[in-house]
DNA sequence: ACAAATTTTAACCATTTGGTTAATAAATGC
DNA sequence: GCATTTATTAACCAAATGGTTAAAATTTGT
């Protein structure tokens, strides 16, 4: 039963913390959605802000490790790229929220979340790995010489930015919120011919 | 002195909301930093949610006729993309934290910046005419035939994410926050030959 | 110069909120 | 079966926070 409360806790807090941000979000909200009195959140987590860290780590080992491993196989500029978009887009369809929650605490809870990320340091180098290949794949003549941080960055903005701005997107675009998942389904397909279109040698 | 103290109070109420956030945001600490008393705030705002509003409008009068200008004049679309990117950036190079602070209360407080952005349809349409002349161009064969709203989101996308995923991008990339913005003059240049390749006739 | 309106302040107030405590219930080990 | 540990609860607490009020200072109109 216990691990069985913990659980259930987290899952709650998760949801909560990813919806409302940390400072709008309650510890008896929690406690009441829960189904649990609210002095079982501080017998299990403490503060509020250790239990606030224990999400933000428990979401970053979900992210960077398949963004990394994406990125860490064989194969040339083109086909991780397929892989990692394909792996991204599919990970932002089932969970949308995250990339708000990520880059929304991120923000205003700067330090706490970056030496959470560091701790991760492990899995930067798959990145920097990337961009070595960029730089010989361009050297040799297979891609076109756009400078490789930019590449880096339009492929993240390319995926990541339609999550984060589905809202506002939709209002200007009146496009409604239920149609936009369909949209997102021709994404990687989308995002994939753009790059080729743009990296590749005339 | 009357506007005056209005104006003071908007300036750091301004700061504070985007650097916290609204829940994170205290009254006394908006009323300390102006250098007065904090009944003020309610004597010519009346509550914190009315004076979060009142940023809220501003900042949106700030930025949506910027955007929507810089797309209503005259062009082919290469000419009107050159405009409204460079228009962008230039924006965000000055403001980095104003993409932030929109999506991040966007997407928490959702109904009432919906409203407050409904408020501006009057721009929205600037959007859609450009989507018809993209639409335009691809049938005069001017144009590459991707999906003018994947189109749009691309551009929105390598403009305004990068300004968002700073921090996670500098942390991950290795590269100090100082050299960021000079990353990002560079930006409006990749984006033009980004674009061009991506959707220029083969 | 003075009355009326406006602006500003200090002291309060009610509520919310994270967190604690002491007592109770349930599980565990022997 | 019983003592000990673990899990859970209800009641409580102190601090923080948005908001109010009544009085004082300042400005304005005449």
């Amino acid at each position: 039963m216990a691990k069985d409360t913990e659980n259930t806790i987290l899952d709650v807090a998760r949801q909560e913390f990813v919806q409302n941000g940390f400072a709008a979000t309650r510890m008896q909200e929690i406690a009441d959605k829960a189904g649990i009195n609210k002095a079982m959140l501080h017998y299990y987590f403490r503060s509020k802000e250790k239990l606030y860290q224990e999400i933000i780590s428990q979401t970053l080992n979900r992210v960077i490790p398949i963004f990394a491993q994406s990125l860490d196989q064989d194969g040339d500029f083109w086909t991780k790229l397929e892989r990692v978009v394909g792996t991204y887009v599919k990970l932002l369809i089932k969970e949308p929220d995250l990339p708000f929650f990520i880059m929304s605490e991120l923000s205003q809870k700067r330090e706490s979340f970056i030496i959470e990320l560091k701790k991760r340091a492990q899995y930067f180098p798959a990145m920097r790995k990337f961009i070595m290949q960029i730089m010989e794949e361009q050297s040799t003549g297979k891609l076109r010489e756009v400078p490789p941080v930019h590449i880096v960055l339009n492929i993240m903005g390319l995926c990541v930015f339609p999550f984060i701005a589905k809202p506002i997107f939709c209002t200007i675009m009146d496009i409604p919120e239920e149609d936009f998942k369909e949209l997102m389904q021709d994404r990687v397909n989308v995002i994939m011919d753009f790059m080729h279109h743009a990296l590749k040698v005339d």
